[in-house]
DNA sequence: TAAATGTTATTTGTAATACATTATATGTAT
DNA sequence: ATACATATAATGTATTACAAATAACATTTA
């Protein structure tokens, strides 16, 4: 019959305000906000609270903050990047795996290669598979694992960036920024080595040769061979970043 | 050669630290924090900066927070669904289109559907789309459109909810959300009928004949169908929450 | 006794003020 | 003109105070 009565904080409706004013269009990339003070005597309302307002949106990546005489709170155009970093901040605490990643983007991209990219653009990526792989060749000579791994995953990347599609686009980096940070955690990169280079360099030649399906097939291969040679490696390290939850504990505290 | 030095708020060290802690599993899913003033004590800074620290793990969906005497902050297990509705909040602003929803969920169902759901776990998806099927009917004779879109909604959900994989659920939950608020704004899912349901009773039918790849391509064709008849209705809506953006502006102010 | 009501203590939410820090712009002296 | 000092305006942090919420306990009342 009544509905809960919820009051939400004063802060998330002065944060609704500022979305509705983007969406409308009154607000776009590069305008500038009023300042916390103005913004205070505009909401009628303390500067702790537009604070708390302003924290939102930043950590959203709707705002770049910026201190000194002629700084303040921007509007920033949204970048998929920043996105999928700040989805890998929430992500730690789930139970995500490395081979959830691995599987995740080896059927992604399989899938983006089959079915995703428009013909008349296949070219563009065929050439820019071949670019990255010439690239890379260098980094891996180099003895500089960090290196390897990111020419690796550009080359990965590339195939998502030619669906046009954000949300593909978006998923796939997420995916590939938490595989990144599972490399920073267990140092196994040492077993992404030559033959990684030589089935990039053979999936950008089936593609060369119209071979889409055999290409897509050889990538999701190719990805699970490489995510098991580490997995192996890092043996019990699979489990993400957490160890799976001990029993009980129920005590509460914070370590002071 | 040099790094620009960003020096960080010190709400983000705190931050930091209460992540450690609960990577570390210092800090567990019902654990309580220390009260605000506590906090501030503990850290030695004050609370306008230990409240920061909060609302950035709050927003994060990693705690919850009550008032009150017994109130406090108390360390929350990951919620997929919270993510997803976090992740929308971003994408708002980002040029995600209904077509690109569709496109995405499209070729993620029949990915899932094709090499992702254990064949084993085949039988209960099966059960779970009849039983979903009986519910939805229901539904789809009362006039209630929110209804509707939602039991259809729901078994799709099903599909990714068999994969295991949260990695992939969540992708899904977050498209299946961002299509949901399209439909709250163009007001068209009258174009969710009864053949909608007919179309999940075939998909059903084929997995249970065993028929996985017929079931997942009538699958991507009929959100496909769907997707296309709601476009048509609402026209030039298709542009999700935002129209594109007009050339220059460079003014700065806000509604007031 | 039991149910309704009042009280209290604790915790978060908001306000107001002050000062510290940062960074640009402007003026001044060499 | 260049180098340096200064002014200025914005965010960052600290402090104090009070409002509002909420569970636990105490009190009243039928």
């Amino acid at each position: 019959m009544f509905k809960k009565i919820k009051e939400p904080r004063i802060s998330e409706t002065i944060v609704d305000q500022v979305f509705q004013a983007i969406l409308r269009g009154d607000l776009k990339p590069k305008d500038k906000l009023p300042s916390e003070n103005e913004l205070c005597e505009i909401f009628g309302v303390s500067r702790v609270t537009v604070r708390e307002a302003i924290r939102y949106l930043d950590q959203l990546g709707t705002l770049e903050i910026r201190q000194g005489s002629t700084g303040g709170s921007f509007i920033k155009e949204v970048n998929l990047e920043e996105i999928a970093v700040q989805m890998c901040n929430v992500l730690r605490m789930a139970n995500v795996t490395f081979l959830h990643l691995a599987e995740a983007r080896a059927s992604l991209e399989r899938m983006i290669l089959r079915e995703l990219i428009p013909a008349e653009r296949r070219p563009h990526l065929i050439q820019a598979m071949e670019e990255n792989i010439k690239k890379a060749s260098v980094y891996y000579q180099s003895e500089d694992d960090n290196s390897r791994v990111l020419a690796n995953f550009e080359f990965h990347a590339l195939i998502a960036e030619m669906t046009n599609n954000p949300i593909i686009i978006l998923m796939h980096k997420i995916i590939v920024e938490l595989s990144l940070r599972f490399f920073k955690n267990v140092k196994s990169s040492t077993s992404i080595g030559g033959s990684t280079l030589d089935q990039h360099a053979q999936i950008a030649e089936l593609l060369k040769q119209g071979k889409i399906e055999e290409a897509a097939e050889l990538c999701a291969n190719h990805i699970c061979q490489v995510s098991g040679g580490i997995v192996e490696k890092s043996n019990e390290q699979t489990s993400f970043f957490k160890k799976p939850l001990s029993a009980g504990r129920t005590d509460q505290k914070v370590k002071g």
